[in-house]
DNA sequence: AAGTTAATGCTAAAAACTTGCATTTAATAT
DNA sequence: ATATTAAATGCAAGTTTTTAGCATTAACTT
């Protein structure tokens, strides 16, 4: 199924800006910026328009949008199915996605404790990566 | 130890905003955006101040800038010395401080499988509090 | 108390994001 | 295929959040 499709099937009209940025999200390896989906768009589409197709896109649940610590600015990757975590490497930026999650138990656990009713969390690792580790 | 022998402790001149900035980030229960800050200081002082005062306290250590989830504006909160995470209401936006991390061997595990140096890693929980199912 | 350095107030501006409105495009009905 | 309708886009301007410049003031040092 190509990113038409998969735009269509969610209700959206199949537009040339919603394929391209969906192309473009699936093929980052990490979070962008959309100023950095801007530029890879060719910076020819008003910065608005972006924004306007990441709501739209986000909204659909076909992209993911977080802000990170540390940075003051939202940032978008292409969702997965799956609940994930990430290592991001601080050096590279680069993005580490870890299938699977350490934290059904000790939710659970917060929850008798706290009597608090667990909707979701966020869990991000930050580190030097393998590859950045050798260049240094 | 009041605040300004704290605030001086860490090398940072005791000036009036400071301390008062840290003692109303003391009694706050949850995060405060420098907009809070602002109005809870009386909204006398300019926010370009503001600002610098957390960026100072933030410096020494004594006060923690983070940005949550969902937000796309830095939020700030008195540091604890020992290593916590947070239940976040989305109801009432109340904060629960968690002592205690489960991810010790899990970090150390994700470091054998990627070959990644971790240096920190951010863990928050979002859901309903005690107080507000109650509420409903 | 005088001197030195850092903090503050004030104004302006940069950065990130949003909105309004006329125009164009995509899907749908004819 | 063409007309219709609703949604998306381009463009310009506006918010919101955060930072910077610079003259003045306050805090610590001697």
């Amino acid at each position: 199924m190509n990113y038409g499709e998969i735009i269509q099937e969610k209700g959206l009209k199949r537009t040339t800006h919603r394929v391209k940025c969906l192309e473009v999200l699936d093929h980052a390896n990490g979070f962008l910026s959309a100023e950095d989906i801007h530029k890879k768009m060719g910076e020819v589409i008003p910065i608005s328009t972006i924004y306007r197709v990441l709501e739209s896109l986000s909204e659909v649940g076909l992209v993911s949008e977080l802000n990170l610590d540390h940075k003051s600015m939202k940032v978008y990757e292409r969702s997965h199915d799956h609940h994930a975590h990430h290592l991001i490497c601080t050096s590279c930026h680069k993005v580490i996605h870890i299938k699977g999650c350490p934290l059904k138990s000790y939710e659970h656990a917060l929850q008798e404790e706290y009597g608090f009713i667990m909707d979701h969390h966020s869990l991000d690792f930050y580190g030097v990566c393998d590859h950045c580790q050798k260049a240094l």
